[in-house]
RNA sequence: GUGGGUGUAGCUCAGUUGGUUAGAGCGCAGGAUUGUGGCUCCUGAGGCCGAGGGUUCAAAUCCCUUUACUCACCCCA
């Protein structure tokens, strides 16, 4: 404790053994599962220049007047560490003229993501999101095919508790005339409000329909609503995609008050609320944001997208999860002589899968064997003198208890076969 | 940025109205007649009691400051 006084900064969240294997597990799943829906990982750079996030995500956005880790570099560019993922891929998305080479594209990526906030259960400064983005399709189809994945994610995962709510943010078409209805009735009732919501008036009106102070959630009841605003178009959508839900039987909520905090959403937009994850309820969340591609110099293009909360996600799963396979057999070496022929041995076997494991320090039968029980293993394969000098060593089934013995010259293989059998 | 809570062994925590060398459980290491694990028993290692200052004959304990963690607000995944 004296003398390791230097620590992770604050709120960068590390994972340890043996939580970093549950970690894999699910990000195995989450791969295979949207690799079979035909999306393909993108690894992207984690440093941005910052006037990408200030362009996508909107200025006037929180996260980008006060949460981003924002600095110059040696040759005075502004850089930021990404605040979140979909900006890079529609950066990629159109550096790289993805457009180009498919008419649909499907992509996700997971990692780490920094925002400057205070830490607190299911928020860090550090904190990794697994997301997707689709590029090149409206059709509501795909809303409601990936809305359908991220379920079957948390059901293989059996997550419970999650419920999806929906809500139609409209588009340029129809959300400007809703913004500007919405701004009078928030401007005629302005002392009810929050001094943010009064803020919120002017930059982005639709922020006040959830905020969570009492009195502006009563003054906002009566607000008008955006599912009433839409325009044909938008309906269509959003009716679409709910009818396809009821097909399939995926249950969701309508939630008329739900916005983003991100600018470049439209149409869609859905968060998978937690019960029981306290204050940071949301464990996945995007949408429809027809508008960002075009906006960021791209082709005018369609996309949908979504990012879920790793260390959320990673809540509500039960610590259950079966590790990882474990090695097989235990080699117990009793004095230099058995080391030294089993190193040979060890290193062979464990080329391609975990086999054997063998210490190095000289220590004692009943230790070794309390090690061996430790680690799990099935068997435990002893050589000390008296099997150095038949050439034999001894094999100790840990359950049985049973022991047989081995000739040296065939212990690779042997050991091989009782691996398999493990 | 604004509030509240908590910092004692690797982990979970005890620690009386301030009073000797600071405790338990788990974990770790070793042992219980020569080379046989899990159960039991014994032994051991491991702490500047978050840090700095103050009060006192005496501070883990009281006061101040600071820092870290944590929960909530804000915002978001």
């Amino acid at each position: 404790m004296k003398k390791t006084n230097i620590k992770t900064v604050k709120g960068f969240n590390e994972i340890l053994p043996p939580e970093s294997f549950r970690w894999r597990l699910v990000e195995d799943k989450f791969r295979t599962l949207l690799e079979g829906y035909g999306f393909a990982e993108l690894r992207l750079a984690l440093l941005e220049p910052t006037e990408l996030f200030a362009r996508s995500i909107g200025g006037e956005t929180d996260i980008v007047e006060k949460e981003m880790y924002t600095f110059t570099d040696r040759s005075n560019r502004s850089l930021t560490l990404r605040p979140e993922g979909t900006a890079s891929v529609v950066r990629a998305y159109n550096q790289y003229s993805l457009g180009k080479i498919s008419e649909i594209n499907k992509l996700y990526y997971v990692g780490p993501m920094f925002r400057y906030e205070r830490p607190q259960k299911g928020r860090y400064r550090q904190f990794n999101q697994l997301g997707a983005e689709v590029f090149g399709e409206t059709s509501f189809y795909q809303d409601a095919e990936t809305l359908v994945m991220l379920a079957q994610f948390f059901h293989a995962l059996s997550v419970k508790g999650v419920v999806l709510h929906l809500n139609s943010l409209g588009c340029e078409a129809c959300r400007p005339t809703f913004r500007d209805q919405l701004k009078d009735y928030l401007d005629q009732r302005q002392e009810a409000l929050c001094g943010d919501c009064r803020r919120r008036i002017s930059e982005n009106p639709l922020r006040a329909l959830d905020c969570k102070n009492p009195q502006c959630r009563e003054t906002v009841t009566d607000a008008p609503l955006i599912s009433d605003a839409l325009c044909d178009g938008c309906r269509q959508h959003f009716s679409g995609l709910c009818g396809l839900l009821d097909d399939v039987g995926l249950d969701y909520q309508v939630n008329p008050k739900l916005v983003r905090g991100l600018d470049y959403y439209t149409r869609t937009t859905f968060e998978f609320l937690a019960s029981d994850l306290g204050a940071q309820n949301a464990v996945a969340a995007g949408g429809r944001y027809d508008r960002l591609v075009e906006e960021l110099g791209g082709k005018a293009t369609p996309a949908f997208g979504f990012a879920i909360g790793f260390e959320r996600l990673m809540m509500l799963i039960g610590s259950e999860i079966a590790p990882l396979s474990s090695p097989c057999v235990a080699l117990v070496p009793l004095g230099e002589k058995a080391l030294r022929l089993l190193f040979p041995i060890h290193v062979e076997l464990n080329r391609e899968a975990p086999v054997t494991t063998l210490g190095f320090q000289q220590k004692s039968l009943k230790s070794q064997l309390k090690k061996a029980d430790r680690d799990g293993v099935r068997y435990a394969l002893i050589v000390g003198s008296d099997e150095l000098d038949q050439g034999e060593a001894l094999c100790r089934n840990m359950r049985t208890k049973e022991q047989f013995r081995l000739p040296f010259d065939r212990l690779g293989e042997a050991l091989r076969e009782l691996y398999h059998e493990c």
